[in-house]
DNA sequence: GGCTTGCCTTGGAGTAACTCCAACCTGCTA
DNA sequence: TAGCAGGTTGGAGTTACTCCAAGGCAAGCC
C-alpha cells in the first residue's frame, strides 16, 4: 500500500513516517515502479508499535535503539525486554501524573464554581 | 525566595521558569536589591499549576491564554472552566493511550519470553 | 583590599521531534 | 493532451525547552 494508507492505519502522518525512515527506525521499504514507497502489513505493524511507544513518551533515541535490536535478531531479546520493561515503569509514572493533575483540576473547578455562586448573590 | 528554590519546589527548571516569564505566563516577579528574582509562595503555587498542566500535555498556547484569564479577574471564570474541562477530557484520552500501550508491552514481553524459552531448548 | 565561591543575570545558540512547503515526477482519467 | 491526485526530495519553520558564555554582586577568607 501507499504511504497515505499506511499513515491512516498506523496513526502517524506521512511526513513522520518518512522522517522515521530517514532516522533509521524502519526496515528497508519497497518502492513501486513509480519510485514511490510501498508498505507491507508487516511494515504497518511496526509503524503502529512505534506510534504507541512514541505516543506514550518513549524518546526517539530509545526507539532507534529498539529498532536496531529488532533488526539484529533473537540474541538481542534481553535488551529489548529491558527497554520495554523500563517503558512500562514510565507508563506507571505517567498514570500517577495524570491522577495528580486530575485532582488539581477538580480542586480548581470547585473553586471556580464557588466564585460563580458567590457572584450570583 | 530565589529561583533555584522556587524551581525545586514547583518541579520546573530555572531556565524554564525564566522562559515562562518571558512568554507572559507569570505575573510580574519581584527583584531583590541585587537585581535577582524573588518568588513568593503565591508565585510558586502558580508555577506548580503550570508544571502539572504542561506535564500532562497542555500546550503553551493554551497555558498562556489561561494565564491571561487568571490575571484578568473573576469575569473570565467561564472560559477558565472550559479550558480546564477540556484538559480533563484530554487526560482521559491519555489514560486510554497508556492502557493501549500497556497491552502492547504485555503482548511483546510475552512473545519475547516465548523466544527465550524456545532458544533454551 | 584582593581573591575565590556561589548564585544569578541576559542574549543567543542548540536540540528533539516533528510539520510545512516548493518544485518536481508519475500515472490515470477525460 | 491536459489536468489532477498522489508521491518525491531537500530544506526551512515551529514548539518547548536546554545549554552556554560573559558578566554582576555579595559573602567569606587571607
Amino acid at each position: 500500500m501507499r504511504i497515505a494508507e499506511a499513515a491512516t492505519l498506523c496513526g502517524l502522518s506521512p511526513d513522520t513516517i518518512r522522517y522515521y525512515e530517514k532516522s533509521g527506525m524502519l526496515p528497508p521499504i519497497q518502492r513501486g515502479s513509480d519510485g514511490n514507497r510501498r508498505y507491507t502489513s508487516e511494515n504497518v505493524n511496526w509503524l503502529t508499535i512505534l506510534y504507541w511507544l512514541r505516543q506514550t513518551g518513549m524518546s526517539m533515541k530509545v526507539m532507534q535503539r529498539y529498532a536496531v535490536l529488532v533488526h539484529a535478531g533473537d540474541h538481542t531479546v534481553d535488551e529489548r525486554i529491558s527497554i520495554l520493561r523500563d517503558h512500562g515503569i514510565a507508563l506507571t509514572q505517567r498514570r500517577k501524573d495524570l491522577d495528580r493533575c486530575e485532582e488539581l483540576l477538580a480542586r480548581k473547578l470547585n473553586a471556580y464554581s464557588a466564585i460563580k455562586s458567590h457572584t450570583r448573590d
